[in-house]
DNA sequence: CTTGTCGAATCGTTCAACGATCCTTACGTT
DNA sequence: AACGTAAGGATCGTTGAACGATTCGACAAG
């Protein structure tokens, strides 16, 4: 019996789980992911807590929370827009992406996480079979979310997840989803392939040409808004 | 004079500088870090907010932003806390300072990073001499953000300024400063000097080293508080 | 010693209000 | 036509009070 009662220790995460805010703010972070909020556009208080059916005090908890993510942008006295990324800030991205991905290839992987990996990589290309290539941007997403766990640290799982979000929000100006993702189907493969090989030397290097392919096709895509 | 006006766009920082919540927030950041908020201590909104003279509603909006830098425990109906590290968040901050600072020296030194690098070791040894350990702390994590700063890259050095935030959390259990600090100025002159020299393997190398030994001093601190 | 009950303290959330700030528009000046 | 000024409205920033919900500690009953 004591057993049973240890394993309860784990599940008392769940238990302060929930709190207004952090539920609204769960609420507007899939919105701002999913793309329903487009980058730029005001998100206005009393419209949003009237439409939400919370009061104004803790609905701007939930935009502080959001902002500290880098998620919105909150301005003085002009209330809170959907952040709108700059080319500075997709080059940053990839910056932080080639530092926490690049670690974590050159690690020893774990079957769990290399599990994880070939799970979402599986699915991406289930995906693509279907042609839903919004799908397959997840599918990718997890892919790389799974990629950082190689470094078995959470603060570092915490940081890739807010900047896959942040990505999410860049991907948004890609017209053409397909022609943006299709090509990393092969290469995601390919990378999952000399990790499991044990040749980090050569995935690193191969994560690097990569992440610069991609870097360089939103940079593409962004050229023309100025 | 496009050139004075250009000048201004990095001021434009400074302009929305304001909101009585993040004012709040620093003061309570700069408590918690100095140490004046032990760990595990409870911050009673009531208290507080008549101290500082603001609203509970402001208060609780600060109490938001430093939970999400990690600084402040928020329960829920319970209440905010100095967050108390434990011995495995040192470990998962170690992990993280190897990943970013491992990056950082594997980078072509800047001109102006190395010169902020060199300034926060000569300041750290020049408290040294005075005997001023609580400086000679500071100014050794002024080193090793300047470190990062080798990374070019913005959010990386956000990310290991909330780091060393968190970590001077940790440095108040050591009960003697001088023995924790004095046996890494050595450490940071040498490391400084690999990455002059354009040595990045070793200095990496040496970094290593550097982060296993202070871990472990840490660590040690930890065991018997449990 | 364990369990149930109760009250005080505090939190979570809402609501209403007022001044401050910003944007827009209009008007007059140069 | 370009610029400075003024007025108005919309929205934000902040406050203060209020009430139910939750937690914690004490105390009595089993």
């Amino acid at each position: 019996m004591d057993d049973a009662v240890a394993g309860l220790a784990q599940d008392r995460s769940r238990l302060g789980r929930s709190s207004t805010a952090e539920r609204v703010a769960d609420i507007l972070r899939d919105r701002i992911i999913e793309g329903l909020f487009m980058p730029g556009q005001r998100l206005s208080e009393e419209s949003i807590c009237e439409a939400l059916g919370v009061s104004r005090n803790t609905l701007r908890e939930a935009f502080r929370l959001l902002s500290h993510e880098r998620l919105l942008d909150h301005r003085l006295n002009r209330g809170v827009f959907v952040r709108v990324l700059s080319a500075e800030d997709v080059s940053d991205l990839y910056r932080v992406r080639r530092v926490l991905e690049g670690a974590a290839v050159r690690r020893p992987p774990t079957p769990q996480a290399l599990a994880q990996i070939s799970e979402a990589m599986t699915d991406a290309e289930r995906a693509a079979e279907a042609g839903d290539w919004r799908a397959v941007g997840t599918a990718n997403i997890r892919y790389h979310q799974a990629l950082v766990t190689l470094n078995q640290s959470p603060r570092l799982d915490e940081a890739m997840r807010q900047l896959l979000a942040e990505l999410r929000l860049v991907f948004h100006v890609m017209e053409n989803p397909r022609d943006f993702h299709e090509p990393f189907l092969d290469r995601n493969r390919e990378l999952l392939k000399l990790i499991e090989a044990g040749e980090p030397g050569r995935a690193a290097a191969y994560l690097d040409g990569y992440l610069d392919h991609a870097e360089q096709l939103l940079l593409r895509a962004y050229e023309p808004n100025r």
